[in-house]
DNA sequence: GATGAAAACACACCGTA
DNA sequence: TACGGTGTGTTTTCATC
């Protein structure tokens, strides 16, 4: 199941760079025919190892200059308080991820805004107001940058 | 360039749950024929609201069990004490993600390791020991939803 | 909406290590 | 036994009329 030797590993790097790339093309790039590296992919298919394919967005076309993490602590902590702190950030929609974590903050968000002045706006109306929400502290995306991660 | 009426929102919405499918089934369910949503993903796609399609991967299912993010704040700042420490950053394999952000941290990191033995190994071996690194929090993922975000 | 051209898939079969 | 190459039929998808 995890026995993924070099070429696999390719593979994934490959794909994970660019997910609209043919078996065929794959396989130029690394050396295989397009029946081997169909086969190659087909199997990693079936492991299970592919969690999707996403189309990303680039949010500036989309008139969104402003990305801002926001790092929050819950005030009170029931299961019932994580439930509607849910349920009600899953409805503002400048909300891009969410994430529950462990440590400091209770939750991450990823939030895009049209620019800061639209960021203060959501931050003040939507997430101040959010069930349970405590301290807040805000981390404005400056440049990112993506790499594959380790593969095996 | 921006004027997006709700069915290029739908298609958008769409494209970014599931980036494989096919103009054809992107008509389908919202109800236009395949020549006409085709057009409208080529107009899109023409516009450059497209950043890429990427593969995700199952990290899990790869072995790496845990996936932690890091607040990094540097101890020194200079122009020279960024590029060194992005320099030494990208050249651990285990760092998915490398933001540069503004506020109470430098840097977030998104890093992922087999289990919480691995990842204190990355800490104290990889990121600790990064040029300039100042003060250091960690976040454990514990789960994450992703959203589409505001499409106009 | 129909349709032709292009391409990508997916299998069979064989060779090799 | 496992993996890759070649060849090929078939399906899907594009892109125009």
């Amino acid at each position: 199941m995890t026995d993924m030797d070099a070429t696999d590993q390719a593979i994934l790097r490959i794909l994970t760079a660019d997910a609209t790339l043919k078996a065929s093309e794959v396989g130029r790039r690394i050396g295989l025919s397009q029946p081997a590296a169909w086969r190659r992919i087909d199997r990693l298919t079936q492991a299970g190892i592919f969690q999707g394919r996403r189309l990303d967005l680039d949010a500036e076309k989309l008139g969104f200059g402003v990305t801002v993490f926001l790092g929050v602590k819950l005030a009170a902590k029931g299961r019932t308080s994580l439930e509607d702190f849910e349920r009600a950030v899953s409805a503002i929609p400048e909300v891009q991820t969410v994430e529950h974590v462990l440590g400091l903050y209770d939750y991450r968000l990823r939030v895009v805004a049209r620019d800061l002045a639209d960021f203060e706006r959501v931050l003040r109306r939507r997430i101040m107001t959010l069930p349970s929400v405590g301290n807040v502290e805000s981390n404005v995306l400056l440049s990112e940058e993506r790499r594959p991660g380790p593969l095996g």
